[in-house]
Parts: C-alpha cells; structure tokens; sequence
DNA sequence: CGAATAAGTGGACACGATGTCCAGTTGCTA
DNA sequence: TAGCAACTGGACATCGTGTCCACTTATTCG
C-alpha cells in the first residue's frame, strides 16, 4: 500500500502536522470537481485533462499538481458513493452486509454495482478503462468480499474464480446491456442473481 | 451489414470483376502484417500506425489506405484462426461443435478462446479494447452461439446473460488471470467450465 | 504589522500519435 | 509503348499528454 490515498490523491494521513492545504488550492479543488462533473454529465466527447483545465477556469500545470490523470479525477467524483457502498458491505444489513448466504450476498452485491454504474456510467468508463480498473481502488475490495464469498460457500479454485464473477460488472458490458441494447437494471441484475446462485448454489 | 469484410477490409467479392490488387500492393499488405507481427509478438511498448508503417518500410499514407486503424491490422492477424474456431464450432465434433449438451458446449468454446486468448494475447489487448470489441467479428458470432446455446438450455433471458456470459473472456479479464496473476490456462479454463455449468445446470 | 518562505499558479514547450491530402510514381492493360 | 488508374510516401494540421519554470499569493513567524 502507499502511503497516498488511491482515491483522492491526498495524503492519507489529514491531521498530520504538515502544512494544510492552502485556501485558494481547496477552492482550486473544488472548482476542477466541478468542471470535471459538468463534463461528465454532459457527456460531448471525451473528457480529457485541457477540457478540465478550461472548464474549471484554471491553468493545465494546476491541474497536474494534485491530479495526475482523468482517471483520478473520476476516482475522487465517486469516492463517497464508494465508500457508503463499502460500509454496507461490511457492517450494513443483510442480503449486502454479513448474514445472508454466500449466493445472496454477491446477487446483492451485483444489484448494488449495477445501481452504482447506472448513476455514473461515463465517470466509471474512465476510471475502469482496461487495465486501470485492477489497480482502483474499488476493484481490489470488491475482489476481496468476493473470494471471501466463495471461500465460505466452499467454491473450487476461489482464486481463479473471482475475476471471472466480477468480469460481467466491467463498466464496457455494463454499457453495452444499458445503453446499446436497451436493458433495463432489474434485468442485468436479474441476469447477475441467475450468475450468483448458479455458480455458489 | 457492410460491404466490406470486417476482418480484412478486403471487399467481400474477391471474385468480382473490379480491378484486381497490383503486386505492389499485395507485396505491401505482405510486408505490414509481418512487421505488425513482429512488433506485436516483440511487446516493446505500444503498437501504433506509426510505428507499424516504419517497420514495414513504407509510408504512413501507404498504410492508411488499405487499414483504418491498429485495430483493423490486428483483426486481420488472427483472422486465419477465428475462421477456424468459427468452423468447428458450426460443423466440427462435439463437445466444441454440435451434439453435445449446452453446457458442454459453453465449456468447451470457453477452453477454446482461452488458448486462442493465450497464443495471441497482445493482439487481442487492441483487437478487444473496449467498445471495440462488440465490433469486432469474432465478438458477434460467439454471442449469436452462446445465445442459440442459452436458449437450447432453456435459460431465462437470453439476452440479458449472453453478454454476462462472454464478458469473464474478455482479454483484460485474461490479462490479469494469465500474466499478472500467473494462473494457468487450465486453471482459468476450470474456473469458465464451472461457470458454465452452473448457469446452464 | 510586514517580511520571509513555501505552496500554488498558469502558460509555454517538446513530444508523440492521429488522420488527411496530394503531387509524384509505378504496375497493369490495350 | 502509351495512358490510366491505383498506389506511394511524406508533409501537414490537429490534438492530447506531461513537464518545466518564472511568477504570484496565502500563511507563518519574528
């Protein structure tokens, strides 16, 4: 792990003693957050980091100093939602939280993703662009519930298992199903419950 | 549908009576596949249009004008062996062709594009990048037999899972399974074959 | 209060890739 | 062998990236 958090770029440890954030850099954050929403929302052509820059009414080298790239732009747009959806996961109340069987769980955890793409669908098209979606920070937690799944429902081979159930959730098959094709969520959901209880039935 | 093969960018009727191909621009066609391969198989960083045309020798407008994209070139790489798949899956012996049950069939095609993923995995990182993939070729005719497939098992929803099902072959998901997770290909094969007989139980 | 200082700012720059265009060339055919 | 059409190749305009650095400003401390 860094010592910097995945998601916001932030340091992770906020009540250190190293100097704050200045006021007009908070303010600076803010106005990229915003743009970088607008954007996204609007949905007329790619996002990129000049679009950003220009939208927010600040210079590219701002830009660059606390985001790297796009997708830490969109990472930072829905880390709360994340977060709450973690929370759930972890202490919230059966079928998504700890109770319910194995099967249940990932069919809820399914519903619930599939809640999160469909709200923010061109924001997670950025953040899980190939590659880069292993390395954010949701899919490794996501990962992680998962194979816990499958290890308590006593799944053959959790290891190889856990990419191939959460591979359908790849915001490009998500697109796909939604957009292109025109299904509704309760159907992909739907689709996803048949997937989790028939693989840990 | 176009007039145009999606693999090669030929036109479908070789035969036609239109001008043939001259030898310059078959020997040129000749030179930029093999150079596409070999920088494809070399991995040394991305494979771009610019460098395909000076490996091959000729020039950018050269290239362009038989091949859109990087995408295109890579289709017609594997173009040779997705015909094959496709044709023993249409007519060749079961499990992989018709006759045997469903699932088996899912199981079997599931083996078969993991070793076709595996022998050629960088081609198909550009050839599947994103939306793309449900462009390509190879993507619509593996969805029209998994579908058949879906409804012969009298599944719910063809069309819901269909993409559900063919999205853990996706050659990120691969990617990952294969190089950065080190399984095997067997392993990975296993994982698939459980999925497919526990949607199609 | 009023420097000193370090964080923050913004635009210029070099780079690399894309896709187009067109003047010159060459293979094919009659 | 002459002419046409297809082919060739490099120049060009465009766009995005990521870096760099001289300048500015908020904050802190004497």
């Amino acid at each position: 792990m860094s010592p910097r958090d995945l998601l916001t770029g932030q340091p992770l440890d906020c009540t250190e003693d190293r100097p704050r954030e200045r006021a007009d850099a908070a303010r600076n954050r803010a106005l990229v957050l915003d743009a970088a929403a607008r954007l996204f929302a609007a949905g007329s052509g790619p996002v990129t980091m000049d679009r950003i820059a220009r939208a927010a009414g600040i210079g590219r080298g701002t830009l660059y100093r606390r985001y790297p790239d796009v997708a830490s732009i969109a990472a930072a747009l829905v880390d709360s939602r994340e977060r709450e959806l973690q929370a759930a996961i972890l202490g919230g109340p059966p079928p998504l939280g700890p109770g319910a069987p194995p099967a249940d769980r990932l069919a809820a955890l399914y519903r619930a993703v599939v809640e999160l793409l469909d709200a923010h669908t061109p924001i997670y098209r950025v953040l899980f662009v190939g590659e880069i979606r292993y390395a954010a920070g949701a899919y490794g937690f996501w990962r992680l519930h998962v194979r816990t799944l499958l290890v308590a429902a006593d799944a053959p081979d959790p290891d190889a298992l856990v990419d191939v159930l959460l591979a359908p959730i790849a915001p490009e098959t998500f697109h796909l199903q939604r957009q292109v094709l025109g299904l509704s969520c309760a159907r992909i959901a739907a689709a996803l419950d048949r997937l989790a209880h028939g693989v840990l039935a």
